[in-house]
DNA sequence: AGGAGTTTGTGAACGTGAGAACAAAACCGA
DNA sequence: TCGGTTTTGTTCTCACGTTCACAAACTCCT
């Protein structure tokens, strides 16, 4: 009980911090590019639009990364948190579903940039067999087992239509995929260890149109809504 | 004090509650789809992937549309949720960025579907002019305050390069646009009354990445995991 | 009519997250 | 060396969200 155990970072972080150190880890990017070497946790909330004390709480569980009356060096911290992230060597995606959206996956510049890279395009459809995207070809998707035991896949990308989607997450758990990004609007069912993230525009559109409605509906000029505080902008 | 003002849904809905309607009313479309005319909110929270307690405490929050002993009727909830989130007419949409996703977005079948109809997809660069996208014009960016005079647009979709990602919103924001969908990887700011959600891609798999590194870091076999319990797949 | 069986709607307990506030720790200048 | 200034790391409190558990309300069968 005196000694810690085998694991250095034995503290478990809270999802809704996890969901932030992303967006801390791009402003930090920025202010690289920018050339700064030095912040301070109010420069770099602004930038990633927070609260400065719940940025100060959220690195707080990563460690004592920062020096008071100083602030935190932008390099080191950057490291820390992609560290921390795992995002310091590559991750190896495969893409299911080669349409109109697989495509502008396929040519996103920002996998590769960001900590991950694209090992595979695979679709069912015969005729999309003839194509390549982006420089990779488009494979059979019974291709899927192969690739993944080849490249050691552990994240897999939906883009199908949401009636193949359950489908293709069963391949998916066979083969050994364990964390998938869906873009299909479906509930997928997989067993406990498969982590499922699912990224919906319609959601999206029709959370922004009930708050539409409801500035419209109430009164004509109600300040009670909670919208965004003007922050920096970051790219 | 006693009477009841003006507005009939004065009741404020917690805010996961309404990023969780949405889910709701596509699993009940799938019920109609089937023909199902009534459902028990555990047939319902399992074809959403939610605790049904959770459902029910959630749609308590429009109201009483169950029927103890019974459950609910599946068209009229789907009537009164769309009506609550304010999807029973469309929405008008413009587009701005037509590149790789933006040209994925014109093209997606769904915007039409879930109550919403884009009316106008814009971009700086002169060469997209020539082109239609799904039937729809390119137009010029400097279009936009007409464009959303004319139609009414309240919603404006962001899938531009994030350097541009600022200069967009405040176009935007300038021409009456009051809620903002941004694609592109930036914090933006904008003033009070106007709502912003992002979807980024990075970050999701970002999150994915660092579960990933958890359960290989750690005891090889740990089962601590919190993952999704297996639940019924919808459409 | 009445009792058994179902299922909703909600009160209460619990857990997680946000933000204010401040002590501790570093730097700086004399 | 020492006081003043800055900024972190953390504690405390409040608000929000989730889940349990159960009374109320309804149907169906005898
Ligand atoms: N296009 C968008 O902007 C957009 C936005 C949000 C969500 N989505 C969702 O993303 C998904 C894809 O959209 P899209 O517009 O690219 O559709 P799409 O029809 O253009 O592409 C779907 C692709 O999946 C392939 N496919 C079908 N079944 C498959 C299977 N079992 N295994 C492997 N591949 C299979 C098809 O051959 C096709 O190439 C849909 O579920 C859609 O609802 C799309
Ligand atoms: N492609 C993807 O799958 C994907 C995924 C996630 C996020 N994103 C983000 O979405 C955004 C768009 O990605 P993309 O791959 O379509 O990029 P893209 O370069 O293909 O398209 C960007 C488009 O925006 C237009 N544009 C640039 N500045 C503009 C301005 N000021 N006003 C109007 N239009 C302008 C360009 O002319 C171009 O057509 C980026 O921010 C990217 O990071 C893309």
């Amino acid at each position: 009980m005196t000694a810690r155990t085998s694991t250095e970072t034995a503290r478990d972080i809270p999802e809704a911090t996890v969901a932030r150190l992303p967006v801390y880890l791009r402003a930090l990017t920025t202010l690289l590019d920018e050339g700064t070497t030095t912040c301070s946790s109010e420069d770099l909330a602004g930038a990633a639009g927070v609260n400065s004390a719940k940025l100060r709480k959220d690195l707080s569980y990563l460690g004592s990364y920062g020096t008071r009356g100083v602030g935190y060096d932008v390099e080191y911290l950057h490291f820390q948190i992609a560290r921390e992230i795992g995002v310091t060597h590559d991750w190896p995606v495969v893409i299911v579903g080669i349409g109109n959206l697989g495509h502008a996956l396929a040519n996103f510049s920002g996998f590769r940039s960001r900590g991950f890279r694209v090992v595979a395009l695979l679709d069912a459809d015969p005729s999309r067999h003839e194509e390549q995207v982006a420089g990779i070809d488009v494979r059979p998707f019974a291709d899927l087992g192969e690739i993944v035991r080849e490249h050691g896949v552990a994240i897999g990308v939906i883009a199908t239509p949401a009636a193949a989607a359950q489908d293709v997450t069963d391949a998916m758990v066979a083969s050994g995929i364990t964390s998938i990004l869906n873009f299909a609007p479906a509930v997928l069912a997989v067993p406990p260890g498969v982590d499922v993230r699912k990224v919906d525009l319609s959601i999206e559109l029709q959370i922004l149109a009930y708050h539409e409605q409801r500035k419209a509906q109430g009164d004509p000029a109600d300040p009670s809504e909670p919208a965004e505080a003007p922050e920096e902008a970051t790219a």
